[in-house]
DNA sequence: CTCCATTTGACAGTTGACTAACATATGTCA
DNA sequence: TGACATATGTTAGTCAACTGTCAAATGGAG
């Protein structure tokens, strides 16, 4: 079948990119030196991804409304900054492939540009959250509260995502989101 | 003298820069388009900004030093959220020009690169104040826990800012900041 | 095997960020 | 005024992302 090649040769730029890119960045790194690794031409790079930045903005588009629809799913007398750590822990930590997450992790550290790019991805969660923990409230007030919510919430993840990859994937994922939530409860008094 | 002059011209160049950016997004524009706008040749925008990029990331580091210092300053009974918040009324609150603040909020939210610049410069921010807290508590276990807290101040900070600069200034800005606390205490419990 | 469609590569060209070299203007100081 | 340093303009050139065109290879259908 022609389309499992198609899938393929997909990844198979795709993994050369993160490697060059984790390598030595995102920026010294050429289209042509990632063609090259993944044997391929130029142009053909140029067909699969329509830019260089493109093979980052991956689609996790489906995963992000699986975790909206967690949200919206908790039961109605848990608190919203719970109901956000629990979908959380139930459609995405069991989700996460290390390899992949620590890899993008080291290209994504040493690029503003790819910080950019993770940055706009994760604005785009921000929002969806609060938009899914909005509706789940009804209260029409609480707009700019449930915006903060899901930022705190989304940032103390990204936090242990970080330390969690920072470890080499050797700590407990769940375990250190609990950890990063507590902190954040005693934080408040 | 000459100095004056120099300086009159970087600000030349920023401001036409800005306008652009704000006007037709980062990338859509060209540094020759802004140096004819500045009434100066590619060569001169290059004397002065080493990169098109190096516009935005401006000099605030002196800025962001004076906040540290706040931070340090606080008197230990205060918790650290509470120090944070109390720093940055105190010390940058203040010296927030309006104009520049809306005008730069419109060009880094039309661009995926100035929100990784945006990202990173935040980054710094976080990294230092969680050093200032870290500090003045003097616990050596605590660093986790400091950065937390920079990130969710910060976070609540960024999105009074954010909302002020949306209301065009119109909404006095050390208000929306209290708010953001509030609601981050009533969130906890 | 043959026809056909799709994938791929080779190549030439455009654009824009950035650099280096040299010449010119402009303000400073003796 | 004259000598000097510094700011600026001009020009030419590099490098890499990206586009478009055409020809060769590949793989499935008759």
């Amino acid at each position: 079948m022609r389309s499992r090649k198609k899938a393929r040769t997909r990844i198979a730029i795709q993994d050369a990119a993160l490697d060059l890119f984790a390598q030595q960045g995102y920026e010294a790194t050429s289209v042509d030196q990632i063609a090259q690794r993944a044997d391929v031409s130029p142009s053909t790079f140029f067909r699969y991804f329509g830019t260089k930045a493109d093979i980052i903005l991956n689609d996790q588009d489906s995963q992000l409304s699986q975790l909206c629809a967690a949200v919206r799913g908790q039961p109605s007398e848990i608190r919203d900054l719970e109901a956000v750590r629990l979908a959380l822990q139930a459609a995405w930590v069991p989700n996460v492939d290390p390899v992949r997450t620590i890899r993008t992790g080291r290209a994504v550290g040493q690029s503003p540009f790819l910080c950019g790019v993770a940055y706009n991805i994760g604005r785009r969660w921000m929002d969806a959250v609060a938009d899914a923990l909005f509706e789940r409230r009804g209260d029409p007030e609480a707009r700019e509260e449930c915006l903060l919510i899901a930022r705190t919430a989304l940032g103390v993840f990204g936090g242990a995502t970080e330390q969690w990859a920072f470890s080499e994937a050797k700590e407990d994922f769940n375990t250190l989101v609990d950890q990063g939530f507590e902190m954040l409860e005693r934080m408040c008094h």
